[in-house]
RNA sequence: AGUCUCGUAGCUCAGUUGGUUAGAGCACUACACUGAUAAUGUAGGGGUCGGCGGUUCAAGUCCGCCUGAGACUACCA
C-alpha cells in the first residue's frame, strides 16, 4: 500500500513492522490521545487487564476509572490515577456532572483550571452532554458526542479505523435514556466476615433442585462481596443513621421509642421543636423519607446530627420478612418468633438468587446464626407453548385468568406441576390443561359418576360394617394393594418436594389402575344381582380408593378434590370431626398414610402378568379378525416354571372373561412343541467375557433347538469361539418361545401365547347370544330406558336363533333385565298390524341376518 | 466472559449402577368396543436421543469440544 496519506482518504496507509505479545507492551507509555486535561500524575501507561478480549481489534483499550468497576479496580491494582477534576467546593469530581454534561470550567477550581485544563481545546467540548438523550434540545438525528470527538480524532490523523457500534450500555427502565455509572458512596454490611458460616449454613438448606444450590447460589457466595445496602433514592426505607457533620459522631437508631428519646434530647438542646414520633399511632407520623429527615438529633457531646440521606436497599426489607411479619422484636417474643423461624419451606423464581434467597439468607445468619428456610424450591420460569418468553410486545402472553375461568383452577393447575417439575421452565401450552382436564379430571368424574349411579340405586352409604380384607376377592386386594403402595409413594414424593412426581403417580393410577382395571373388570358387580357381600365388598372398596384419592389429590386439586370428599363423605359421613358431625373439608383430614399390610407385591405382578395376558389375546383376536363378543375355547401358555403357572391360575378367572375365552392351558418347559431361541445376557456375559461378546452373542443367535434342549436340561453350554471352548450357564442365555406350529402366537418380552381360534358351533350359538344382549341394551339405551327397568322382547322367527334362545334364554333374560323373550312367527307386514310394534326396528343380528325386533317396558 | 440448567417422536415428558428392538401420554390413521360413552381397546406411521470426537466388548446414559435456548453475576473497552 502507498504511504502517502491526504486529509480526506478514507482509507489510512499502514505498515506492519513487527507482531507482539500484548504482555510485551505492558509498560509502554503513550502521549494523551485527548490531552483536555491533565491527571494529576502520570497516567498513559499500557497495564494487564484479564477482563479484555482480542475478539476484537489489538486487545488494547482504554479505561475510564471513574465511570467502570473493573476499570477502577485494574487501574488501583496499577497505581494508574483516575481523571479527576476539582470544582469550586475542593471536592473530586469524574469528567461528567450528574445531568450527564461535562463540566464547564466555571465551576471548576480556578486553580485547578489555571494548571490542568487546555483550555483552547476542552472549551469546544466543556458542557456537552455525553449522551443526546441527555439534552432535551437533542434527538438521535443529531450528531452524537461520540462522532464528533470521532472526527475530531480522525482530523488530527489519530484515528486508524473508525467504526459504529452499539453498545448494550445498561438503560432507564422508565425513560429508556442510557445509564451512567459513577463512583459513589455507600453503606455495606460487611457480609464478608460472615461468609464462611453462611457457607456452611447453606448447606443445610435442601435445594429443589440441588444444583441451584450448590452451584449457582453456592459459587455465588464462595465470591462473596460486602453487600451494598444504601440507594439514593427519593422516597423509601431509611438507613437509620444520624451523624454529625464532621462524621466523628453518629448514632444508629433501633426503634420509634428510641428515635422518640434522641428527639426528646434534641428538643432540649433546641434542634427541634416538637416530638411527632411520641405518639402511639403510626399515623400520627412516617418513618420513610423524606419525611423522617425533619429530624434533627443531638450527639452527646451536643453537636447537630442530620440523617444520613440514603434509603436501604428494598431487598433487605424481602430479607428481613421472617422478622418483619411478626414484628419481631416488639409484638413478638423470640420464643413465639422461633415457632414460624425458620421457615419450613419457601418457593421463589430461580432468578432471586441474588435476591430473596441471599437477603434472606444473609440476615438469619447475621441475626440468628441460623437458615431462614429449611427447604427452598426456585421455580423455573413460564415461557410461552414455543419456549420464548412471555412479554406484552410480543403478544404470547396467556392471561392467567382466562385459562382458570376456561378450565377452572385445578386443572391449571394440575397441569402445570404435572408436566414439568417446577423448578425448569414450563412451556405453557393451552392443550396440556385441556388433556389434564379430560384425562385426569374426566375420567375421575366418570369414576364417581359410575360409582355414584350404583350406589344411589343400592342406597349405599358404608352403613354396613367393613368387609374384612382377608374377605374381599382378589381384584379388591388388588386395587387396596396398589392404592397403599401409591400412598406410600406420594407421601415420599410431597416429602421430597417433588410434586410432579406426585402428580404423575395419581394420574397413573387413576386412568391405569381404577378406570381401566378395576372399574372394567368389576361392572358388573355394581350393577348386576342382588346386594350381596361382595357387592357390597366392591362398594366400600371403591368407595376408599375414591376417597384417598380425594386426599392425595388435595394439595394439588383443592377444590375437585374437596367436592369429591364432600359427595361422598356428606353421604356416608364416615368421617367425623370431634364433635361427631361430618368433617367440613377434605383439608381437615390427616394424610393417608400407607397400610403396608394391605401391600401384596405378588398380587400386584400377577395382576400385571393378567393385564399383559390380556392384551395380548385382545391384540391376536383383532389380528384374526375375532371379536371379543365371540367365546373360544383356549389359551395355551407356555410356562417356564411353577411358579409361573401358580401366579397365572391365580387371576386366570379375570384373564378369561376379560378377553371372553374357556380355559388356559399351560406347556411345561420340556415341552418339544415349542420353537425356542437364545439370545445372550448381555449384563452377565459382558464382564466375564469382553471383547468376545460379539462372537457369542452370535453364536447363540444360530443355535439350534436341540441344543437349546440341552441348555435347559443341563444348565450350561459350551460354545465353540474361534476355536476356543466357552462355558456359558443357564443364566447367561434368555431363552424366549418362538412360534408354537399351528397356532396363532404372540410375544412379548418373555410371555408368549397361543389362542385357539377353532369356533364350533356351540361357540357360535353363544356368541349369538352375546350379540343379542348387545342389540338389546342398545335398543334399551337408544330408548331412554332407566337401568332398572324391565322390559318384554319380541324377536321376528329365525331357526337358528330359536336354538340360541332355547339354550341361552336364562343368560339373555338376566343380562337385559327381560321379563318376556319370545319369537314371533309372522313376516314383518304381519307385525305392522299390530299396535304394540312402534316402532319397527330391523336390526343385524349375525352378519348377514336382519330381523325385527321389539322392545317395550313391562 | 464466568457459573448453572436444559436440548430424546409433530407436542409434553420418562429413561434405573452403561447391557443390545429407546418408552409413555397427546395428536394423526385404521379397526373394534359401547349399561363409565366428551370414556375405552387393538394395530399403524412417526427418532442420525442437538452436533463432533473419545473411553468401553457395549454409550441416550461416562469424558472433552462445539452448538442452540434460558437464568444469574460481571463487563461491554
Amino acid at each position: 500500500m502507498p504511504m502517502e496519506y491526504a486529509q480526506n482518504d478514507k482509507v489510512l496507509p499502514y505498515r506492519i513492522i513487527k507482531e507482539t505479545k500484548g504482555r510485551d507492551l505492558v509498560g509502554m507509555e503513550y502521549q494523551q490521545l485527548l490531552p483536555w486535561i491533565k491527571p494529576l500524575e502520570s497516567a498513559f501507561r499500557v497495564i494487564a487487564g484479564d477482563f479484555v478480549t482480542t475478539d476484537d481489534g489489538t486487545g488494547i483499550v482504554h479505561i475510564a476509572p471513574t465511570f467502570g468497576a473493573d476499570d477502577d479496580k485494574v487501574a488501583k491494582q496499577s497505581g494508574i490515577p483516575p481523571l479527576i477534576l476539582i470544582d469550586k467546593e475542593g471536592k473530586r469530581q469524574p469528567m461528567v456532572d450528574r445531568t450527564g454534561k461535562f463540566y464547564t470550567m466555571d465551576v471548576l477550581d480556578n486553580d485547578f483550571v489555571e494548571k490542568h485544563i487546555n483550555k483552547e481545546l476542552y472549551s469546544q467540548f466543556e458542557g456537552k452532554y455525553v449522551k443526546n438523550a441527555f439534552n432535551s434540545k437533542l434527538t438521535e438525528k443529531d450528531m452524537s458526542l461520540d462522532v464528533e470527538i470521532a472526527l475530531a480524532l480522525k482530523l488530527e490523523g489519530k484515528a486508524f479505523k473508525i467504526e459504529k457500534h452499539t453498545h448494550n450500555y445498561p438503560h432507564c427502565w422508565r425513560t429508556d435514556k442510557p445509564i451512567l455509572y459513577y463512583p459513589m458512596d455507600s453503606w455495606f454490611i460487611r457480609t464478608t466476615a460472615i461468609k464462611d458460616r453462611m457457607i456452611e449454613l447453606n448447606k443445610t438448606i435442601n435445594w429443589k433442585p440441588e444444583s441451584t444450590g450448590t452451584g449457582r447460589f453456592g459459587n455465588w457466595l464462595e465470591n462473596l462481596v460486602d453487600w451494598n445496602l444504601s440507594r439514593s433514592r427519593y422516597w423509601g426505607t431509611p438507613l437509620p443513621i444520624w451523624r454529625t457533620e464532621d462524621g466523628k459522631e453518629e448514632i444508629c437508631i433501633s426503634s420509634v421509642a428510641m428515635l422518640s428519646k434522641e428527639i426528646d434530647k434534641s428538643i432540649e438542646k433546641g434542634f427541634m421543636k416538637e416530638n411527632k414520633y411520641a405518639s402511639k399511632d403510626y399515623l400520627d407520623f412516617d418513618l420513610h423519607r423524606p419525611y423522617i429527615d425533619d429530624v434533627v438529633l443531638a450527639s452527646p457531646k451536643g453537636e447537630k446530627m442530620m440523617r444520613e440521606t440514603d434509603l436501604i436497599d428494598v431487598w433487605f426489607d424481602s430479607g428481613a420478612m421472617p422478622y418483619a411479619q411478626v414484628h419481631y422484636p416488639f409484638s413478638c417474643s423470640e420464643e413465639e418468633l422461633k415457632k414460624t423461624f425458620p421457615a419450613d419451606f419457601i418457593a421463589e423464581g430461580v432468578d432471586q438468587t441474588r435476591g430473596w434467597f441471599f437477603t434472606l439468607h444473609a440476615i438469619s445468619t447475621l441475626v440468628f446464626d441460623s437458615v431462614a428456610f429449611k427447604n427452598v424450591v426456585s421455580n423455573g420460569l413460564v415461557l410461552d407453548k414455543n419456549g420464548n418468553k412471555m412479554s406484552k410486545r410480543l403478544g404470547n402472553g396467556v392471561n392467567p385468568f382466562d385459562v382458570i375461568e376456561k378450565y377452572g383452577a385445578d386443572a391449571t393447575r394440575w397441569y402445570m406441576i404435572s408436566n414439568s417439575q417446577p423448578w425448569e421452565n414450563l412451556k405453557f401450552d393451552i392443550e396440556g390443561v385441556d388433556e389434564v382436564r379430560r384425562k385426569l379430571f374426566g375420567t375421575l368424574y366418570n369414576t364417581y359418576s359410575f360409582f355414584a349411579l350404583y350406589a344411589n340405586i343400592d342406597s349405599f352409604a358404608y352403613n354396613e360394617k367393613e368387609i374384612p380384607y382377608k374377605e374381599r376377592p382378589e381384584i379388591d386386594r388388588w386395587i387396596l394393594s396398589e392404592l397403599n403402595s401409591l400412598i406410600k409413594s406420594i407421601d415420599e414424593s410431597y416429602n421430597e418436594y417433588e410434586p410432579t412426581r406426585a402428580a404423575r403417580a395419581i394420574s397413573s393410577f387413576v386412568d391405569e389402575c381404577l378406570s381401566n382395571w378395576y372399574v372394567r373388570l368389576c361392572r358388573r358387580r355394581f350393577w348386576k344381582g342382588e346386594y350381596t357381600e361382595d357387592k357390597i365388598s366392591a362398594y366400600q372398596t371403591l368407595y376408599t380408593c375414591l376417597e384417598t384419592l380425594s386426599q392425595l389429590m388435595s394439595p394439588i386439586a383443592p377444590f375437585f378434590a374437596e367436592r369429591l370428599f364432600l359427595d361422598l363423605n356428606n353421604i356416608s359421613s364416615l368421617r367425623k370431626d370431634k364433635d361427631n358431625k361430618p368433617i367440613e373439608s377434605v383439608h381437615y383430614t390427616d394424610f393417608p398414610t400407607s397400610n403396608d399390610s394391605l401391600i401384596d407385591k405378588g398380587l400386584e405382578e400377577r395382576m400385571f402378568l393378567a393385564q399383559k395376558v390380556s392384551s395380548m389375546v385382545l391384540s391376536l383376536r383383532k389380528k384374526n379378525n375375532l371379536r371379543v363378543r365371540q367365546p373360544l375355547q383356549k389359551i395355551l401358555i407356555p410356562a417356564p416354571n411353577q411358579e409361573f403357572i401358580s401366579q397365572i391360575e391365580k387371576v386366570e378367572q379375570l384373564i378369561l372373561s376379560e378377553v371372553n375365552v374357556k380355559t388356559i392351558e399351560f406347556l411345561s418347559p420340556e415341552n418339544n412343541v415349542l420353537v425356542k431361541k437364545a439370545k445372550a445376557n448381555f449384563k452377565t456375559l459382558g464382564p466375564k467375557f469382553g471383547s468376545k461378546m460379539k462372537a457369542i452373542a452370535n453364536s447363540l443367535d444360530g443355535l439350534s433347538q436341540e441344543r437349546i434342549a440341552d441348555i435347559e436340561k443341563e444348565g450350561k453350554i459350551i460354545l465353540d469361539i474361534n476355536n476356543e471352548e466357552i462355558e456359558l450357564l443357564l443364566s447367561d442365555v434368555e431363552i424366549v418361545t418362538q412360534d408354537i406350529p399351528g397356532w396363532v402366537v404372540q410375544n412379548d418380552g418373555n410371555i408368549t401365547i397361543a389362542l385357539d381360534t377353532t369356533i364350533t358351533e356351540s361357540l357360535l350359538k353363544e356368541a349369538i347370544a352375546r350379540e343379542l344382549v348387545n342389540r338389546i341394551q342398545n335398543i334399551r339405551k337408544d330408548q331412554l330406558f332407566e337401568v332398572t327397568d324391565f322390559i318384554r322382547v319380541e324377536i321376528e322367527y329365525n331357526a337358528l336363533l330359536e336354538e340360541v334362545i332355547q339354550e341361552y334364554s336364562e343368560y339373555i333374560k338376566g343380562e337385559t333385565l327381560t321379563k318376556e323373550l319370545s319369537l314371533r312367527r309372522v313376516g314383518v307386514s304381519a307385525i305392522i298390524g299390530q299396535q304394540r310394534f312402534e316402532p319397527i326396528l330391523k336390526v343385524d343380528i349375525i352378519e348377514g341376518i336382519e330381523l325385527a325386533i321389539n322392545i317395550s317396558k313391562v
